[in-house]
DNA sequence: CTAGGATTTAGAGCGTGCTCGAAGTCAATC
DNA sequence: GATTGACTTCGAGCACGCTCTAAATCCTAG
């Protein structure tokens, strides 16, 4: 599941100004691989176009990084990239479609939480068995040898 | 991610007694399909080989949907199929390596924690998105439409 | 004995989400 | 103007975790 490694901002920001930023420089800011920008405005994730330059090269704009960031946060939760895309392309419908914005969200959250709550219980099971062991550990060489189970 | 839906047993658990189950049975009661079965068996889950009749048919018995049971639990954690290969192997070489065992698990349960911990974050993002969406929609015709953003 | 359904194996196929490669273009520097 | 390196597109490749198929075998009922 795609590292996202967001670098802090240092120095001046690489000729920012009006011009928007490279690629490369998006990739730094968002933690996202240039590679992985290039797909997910391929798998139309990104409503907004990005920018170009005369040249054809992208130019990342401050909100076109808020809107990859959003992207990996939704990722993150596990949303996927399906999801992402109608989402996107509500947001580019413009307004009109509150409603079915929320509505999805609102659905994603309800799945997130689902799997909140199973992944805890079953967390509870593994950190059990972690008890069994600490336990067998702890009275390793007293009698000889616990019960078989796992 | 594999549905996992034990069906609850009912009736006198088809001929149940000192023979163990078919795998169709075993499929039914730990909610993974008989492919599944296979294949977690293939790919090394399945430390402590299951059971055979004379004609080769697998016979599960209760320790072995025990194990499969704890198999899908730590699935539904996130932990990787190789990594509970690793755990099998571990188990199905007897004593001596419970400190191992015991790593193992700490580890994922680290990794689950902090997996947990990030979602949880991402989904609180998800809250004030949705939030916002409420309000929006709750001050629908007041004014002439709100700010831009997403 | 036979029909039919369950099970076996090995291997192929699939959905998801990246990740990479090739071949060509752009742009800053020497 | 030439070199160099970042950037472009587009398609292939990959890792993962199943999921399915084919052809053969088993076993139970009739």
């Amino acid at each position: 599941m795609l590292e996202v490694n967001p670098q802090p901002e240092s120095g001046p920001a690489p000729s920012d100004q009006r011009a928007g930023v490279s690629i490369a420089e998006a990739a730094r800011r968002t933690g996202v691989s240039v590679h992985t920008l290039r797909y997910y405005e391929r798998a139309g994730l990104v409503a907004m176009p990005v920018g170009r330059t005369a040249g054809g090269r992208r130019r990342y704009h401050q909100i076109d990084l808020e809107w990859i960031v959003l992207c990996t946060r939704l990722r993150a939760t596990g949303m996927p990239i399906k999801t992402i895309r109608r989402y996107a392309q509500l947001v580019s419908a413009g307004y009109g479609n509150e409603q079915e914005r929320l509505a999805l969200l609102e659905a994603h959250r309800a799945e997130v939480a689902a799997r909140l709550a199973e992944v805890r219980e079953n967390l509870r099971l593994i950190d059990r068995k972690i008890d069994v062991y600490r336990g067998r550990l702890d009275a390793d060489t007293a009698v000889g040898a616990g019960p078989d189970a796992e």
